[in-house]
DNA sequence: GATTGATCATAC
DNA sequence: GTATGATCAATC
């Protein structure tokens, strides 16, 4: 697949998105010289690559943001007709003990979601692909509100995982933020630390926006279609 | 229909 | 295995 080379600026990143706008998936792929899978379910990340390689992210598996030098981080975003997310949003992996992180000002969370560039897609569960439609971009900057939210989801859930108190985790902790797990299928496993402070295998967690949460976020002044 | 727990692909 | 990119599918 083609990939452009990265944007040298905030407003090039906002231009080349904007010129996406309206494009089907079979469009956006067909320029850039990429096919078109089958199915989403073999394919879970690939709008997320086609966009990456559209937009000129870094590709690869590194720690770092989308847009390295911007400091923005591409999400692409599942949306109904009406603009509704479908579908949560992973945001990182949760820390185990031995690598947590001290403060929500430290922590990955925060830095994942300083600046996002969000870009929703139309189209409904099971659709074809190709025919779904890029929508119109937004970059957000958290506000003190919403960040104050996610402060304090991250650090409840945060002290569940320092303190060892596995089995308090769940998916329907958090207003904005949750808990999920993260692995390749049930059998996945981390090694963390219990309350009695016992090393013990547990499912690897990840931390994931709430639906609702990015409904509000990408709905802020929002006067036409996504 | 929304949500939670489970799952799929790829790079290194 | 850990990181990236997420959506699926059973259940509420």
């Amino acid at each position: 697949m083609h990939r452009a080379a990265p944007p040298t600026s905030l407003p090039e990143l906002e231009a080349r998105a904007a010129a996406i706008i309206g494009l089907s998936l079979g469009q956006l792929a067909a320029d850039l010289g990429a096919g078109v899978p089958t199915e989403l379910r073999r394919a879970k990340g690939w709008i997320g690559q086609l966009v990456e390689a559209a937009l000129g992210a870094e590709a690869g598996s590194k720690p770092t943001p989308d847009f390295e030098a911007l400091g923005v981080e591409l999400k692409t975003i599942p949306v109904a007709e009406d603009g509704r997310p479908h579908e949560s949003t992973f945001v990182c992996t949760a820390p185990i003990e031995g690598a947590f992180e001290a403060s929500w000002e430290e922590s990955r969370v925060r830095r994942k979601l300083a600046r996002v560039l969000w870009v929703p897609v139309w189209g409904r569960r099971g659709e074809d692909l190709a025919t779904r439609v890029i929508g119109r971009p937004r970059l957000w900057v958290p506000d003190p509100q919403e960040e104050a939210a996610l402060a304090q989801d991250w650090r409840d859930l945060s002290e569940l995982i320092v303190g060892g108190e596995l089995h308090r985790i769940h998916g329907r902790l958090g207003r904005v933020l949750q808990l999920r797990p993260k692995g390749a299928n049930a059998g996945d496993f981390a090694w963390m630390m219990d309350e009695e402070g016992e090393w013990v295998r547990a499912v690897p967690y990840g931390f994931y926006l709430r639906a609702r949460f990015t409904r509000a976020v990408i709905g802020r002044r929002r006067r036409e279609g996504p």
